[in-house]
DNA sequence: CCTTGTGAGTAAGTGTTACTTACCTAAATC
DNA sequence: GATTTAGGTAAGTAACACTTACTCACAAGG
């Protein structure tokens, strides 16, 4: 409990609450620090003595995020027993997660990538476990015949995640709604039947 | 001539080439103006004559490159016949543009879309002209039953340009090669026929 | 042949921005 | 009861993107 209080100082929440609020509706670059700790109540140099730099915000931002993120679907995976349908729980639970959840889909997919420093981050560690996740439910499903062992475990991996990110990009970025039933069923559907007649 | 050359004074081209040269090895915000300057021995003022701004720079570059990418993938897809050989020829040859051209495919798969200005620019509209290429091919697909009619064509294609892109995201950011034919081979047998055995 | 207009380029700014430093205060810890 | 330490502030600073006011060359037009 205190350890818990120690780490989350009430300032250190106003901050990732007040740039949380601002990613919104804004872009990262655009937002400025001064803006955040306005908005936070907060001076500016309190920024820095929680955060190494505005980069550092960014990433435990969405850190916070991944782990709801990653726990639901982690749980959901549990309780499915075939490779296609555990990817399939990925997909619906990926998109719908995406799409209630649009700061950290921003973040995650249209700001940290075009920065390096984002790969040696704690955040990107989380990527990568989620990642490593469905290549070994992939795996499992190539061994015994679920899926076509013809194809390369790491390509199928890529055009599941593209498909699962493309299809909710436009929506995300133009703030539109996504009807995640319908194209979840459709990106299932094409990768695991084929979109061949 | 006389026209052409006026509308590209060697100052505004060695601008242009310079800060490409510094986005091979640098993501666009730890790119400065100073640097785009004396790289390119001019002021930065003259920047300011020929671009609105850094970012109006970015999307000029990125629409230099786009004019080959396209033209290249509109020959090669009149010489296809069948919808899905068309698409396969898209997998092949966006695959490739993005592996020869790595300056072009960082900007557009992770600078240029956290922002909305780049949503009213002129390269955008080529983004999207190229998008209305792949939707009119899908639908032709179904309705000459290439294609199976029961999904969505937007998402369809929401799943082709995911699966493409991601697939060489990993490379690009890193700076990895890509096995252009294995790759595509392998997008396209999953497209097509299907992950499931 | 001058003069007027224009396109290419420069030099020297300016306001903002992210980030730093030095400091304050109160409550644990020794 | 002194001292460390955690939470927080105030006042900077260097560097950045971008602006303004200027020069120079030179090509018409009268």
């Amino acid at each position: 409990m205190l350890n818990e209080k120690r780490s989350h100082p009430p300032g250190r929440i106003k901050i990732m609450k007040s740039f949380s609020r601002l990613m919104e509706k804004n872009d990262f670059h655009s937002i400025t620090t001064a803006q955040i700790a306005k908005n936070a109540t907060v001076t500016e140099g309190l920024i820095y003595k929680y955060f190494k730099d505005k980069k550092d915000l960014l990433y435990q931002v969405l850190n916070e995020h991944f782990y709801e993120f990653q726990a639901k679907i982690e749980n959901r995976i549990a309780n499915e027993d075939t490779s296609i349908r555990q990817l399939e729980v990925i997909i619906y639970s990926s998109l719908e997660s995406y799409a209630d959840n649009r700061v950290f889909s921003k973040i995650l997919l249209l700001e940290v990538r075009n920065s390096q420093e984002f790969f040696k981050s704690c955040a990107y560690e989380r990527v990568q476990q989620y990642s490593r996740t469905i290549l070994k439910i992939i795996k499992k499903g190539m061994a015994n015949n679920e899926l076509r062992s013809d194809i390369d475990a790491l390509t199928l991996r890529k055009v599941i995640l593209g498909a699962i990110e493309h299809a909710c990009l436009g929506e995300i970025i133009f703030g539109r709604e996504v009807d995640i039933d319908q194209v979840s069923t459709d990106i299932s559907t094409i990768l695991f039947n084929g979109a061949g007649a």
